[in-house]
DNA sequence: TGCATTTGCCTGCATATGCAGCTAATAGTC
DNA sequence: GACTATTAGCTGCATATGCAGGCAAATGCA
């Protein structure tokens, strides 16, 4: 059947790897924010307060190659944060160019208070796309990422 | 071995679907951005311009629900393009709240000019975490997607 | 010690993201 | 036709994102 359409007008847009990723991500944060919704924390910070309870004292450039993120990013991230007095960073007496992070009484709390809607959120998506499903992807994605080093 | 440490500090943050999912879209976003460097476009407006390519005549709305995206982001993001003449939005004559979304020439030059760069991103991904392990991303990625509408 | 380099972080700029709330235009009902 | 409800899109606000380029502290080396 040769050129029935000279012009093709595709029903289907391209297939792209990173878009179809970003749009994933926009869904997820969508649904986590709307659990994490009254708790004065988005998402986003709530991974930050999640990862600096674990990593206490970590700098930014460090914590930034954690959360795949450029350090000015981060560095604007914080600042909401640290406004609210959810956080607190000093200068490495050994090293002054270092900024050491921690977490506050408040931002333990804050992180506290999350915790549950956050679980909430990812106990929905886990019953969405089922278990097995859900494992699978996490792993994919954990290789995507240690394949594709910075 | 009963609480040979009270405050726990483990290794590890939590594990979080929205994170991982965030990650990697951030890396991808990276990496794409960085093969579409110097075309004058970001993956976000690549995107967009590949979708009006195939959905000529569309409104915010629908394309909005395309992307799995805010309409009003959307609105924002179009400004850009818009400004720089790759399209063109025009009332809808028989329901004047419709704003009909179309490439220009100029349009899609600059997607043809950029394509071949996006198609270099798309197979270093590929190639770096492998043929089957994308389509089994792609494929979980889509079902998520699928069962957890907006 | 002095100087170049590297490292850690920040600022300026531009874009990306979504929610709440708004206006304009249409559709539905009587 | 008039009133109401719905729909499409935009604006204000706040946060999220990364690159280029800057500054200051530390390091390496002569």
């Amino acid at each position: 059947m040769p050129q029935t359409t000279r012009t093709a007008i595709p029903e289907k847009a391209f297939e792209c790897t990173c878009l179809r990723v970003r749009k994933a991500a926009r869904r997820l944060s969508q649904i986590y924010d709307r659990h994490l919704d009254g708790s004065g924390l988005t998402i986003t910070q709530f991974s930050l307060l999640g990862h600096l309870r674990a990593f206490d004292g970590i700098g930014i450039s460090a914590l930034a190659d954690k959360l795949v993120m450029d350090a000015s990013t981060l560095t604007r991230n914080l600042r909401p944060l640290e406004k609210r007095g959810l956080i607190v960073q000093r200068a490495d007496a050994a090293d002054r160019r270092n900024r050491r992070l921690s977490l506050t009484r408040e931002g333990h709390a804050a992180f506290a208070v999350a915790r549950p809607r956050w679980e909430l959120a990812q106990r929905e998506v886990a019953a969405a796309i089922g278990g097995d499903a859900g494992r699978q992807l996490a792993y994919s994605l954990d290789d995507l990422l240690a394949r594709l080093p910075g």
